[in-house]
DNA sequence: TGTGACATGTAAGGCGTTACATGATTAA
DNA sequence: TTAATCATGTAACGCCTTACATGTCACA
């Protein structure tokens, strides 16, 4: 019945670059990571504590001010290997959330064969899905009439059909 | 707590089109909306059940073979109702759902009000958006060094803008 | 001395996925 | 006659959001 998981695979990514707390963590949703996942802290702290139980991670303290201790997290070589095995993974497209892109923010190494082979693999999936909706926009939408009727329906056609040629570009960018 | 049960207006703005039984709804999921939005019909059968006690929907049967009797649901005057009060409110931005796309989806009418104004409040947001991301890419890749160090980073970025800025060259032509 | 950011948790409940289940109809 | 599609449900469980809760620290 196991669903994703993705936030663990970020958090342990995130961790594989330093140490970070819960709180930063937490930050790192609100700007960078923001721009394709997003996660409370309601949702990270209980994680983090499931995760060092299951020895993905562990934690050190650091003693701030006069009482406060931060709990810094640290991925354990387990994590690493958790980690590095769901990046090798073909990416699961899913409407909600693009994995492939989630996969590459932590890809540093620009001549890497997974890079290349992911992107190679995107492009092919991407090229069909462009194919498919100019497809449909030829069926549904053969003429000024029909666009007029269903305007919205096909705005949104278009939107998808440029979204994904843009898509393309950028792939074949990298 | 109430979460935004957006489902529940996008089975409300189909139905508004016709009636459909579940199945149709289903597939409509797996077509067209699947390019925004995706649901299985273990969601959709229970939630027209939910709805049509909320009194949103009401359904009438159709005898199809010797035995096979199909449910076709009818949006109400009550559905009705609260469906053109949703899509009048503001779009919400969420992370993982685009319900500006959502509710453009719905407008059939190229001259109406609704549709001017929210473009133009799309752009504006989406302005602010682009803004933002360029900051960003200048602040964290100012040269080929640091692009190089981080490079998935940095691809994922890029990806953003030009996303951003196809929204708005989309949003414009509109 | 008070405001805003830092910091860490728990609880309730809705949402969504996967799997389990069953049966009818149609067309090859 | 059998496979694909049509058609409709339920159950289990994990994910995510919203709200509740508490306390520290830096800076103005």
């Amino acid at each position: 019945m196991a669903q994703k998981n993705r936030l663990q695979y970020i958090i342990l990514g995130l961790l594989n670059i330093e140490s970070k707390t819960g709180y930063d963590l937490t930050k790192a949703f609100d700007s960078d990571i923001g721009e394709f996942w997003s996660a409370n802290h309601s949702q990270i702290y209980p994680l983090l504590k499931k995760m060092e139980e299951n020895e993905l991670v562990s934690h050190h303290e650091v003693q701030i001010g006069q009482k406060l201790i931060k709990k810094s997290y640290d991925i354990t070589p387990n994590g690493k290997k958790i980690f590095l095995e769901w990046l090798k993974e073909a990416p699961e497209m899913d409407n909600n959330h693009d994995e492939f892109v989630l996969k590459l923010y932590f890809i540093n190494n620009k001549n890497s064969d997974l890079l290349k082979t992911m992107v190679s693999e995107q492009i092919e999936f991407r090229e069909n899905k462009l194919n498919h909706l100019t497809n449909q926009m030829k069926d549904k939408f053969p003429n000024a009439t029909k666009r007029k009727a269903q305007y919205g329906h096909f705005c949104v056609l278009k939107h998808a059909i440029s979204r994904e040629k843009n898509y393309l570009n950028w792939l074949k960018e990298i």
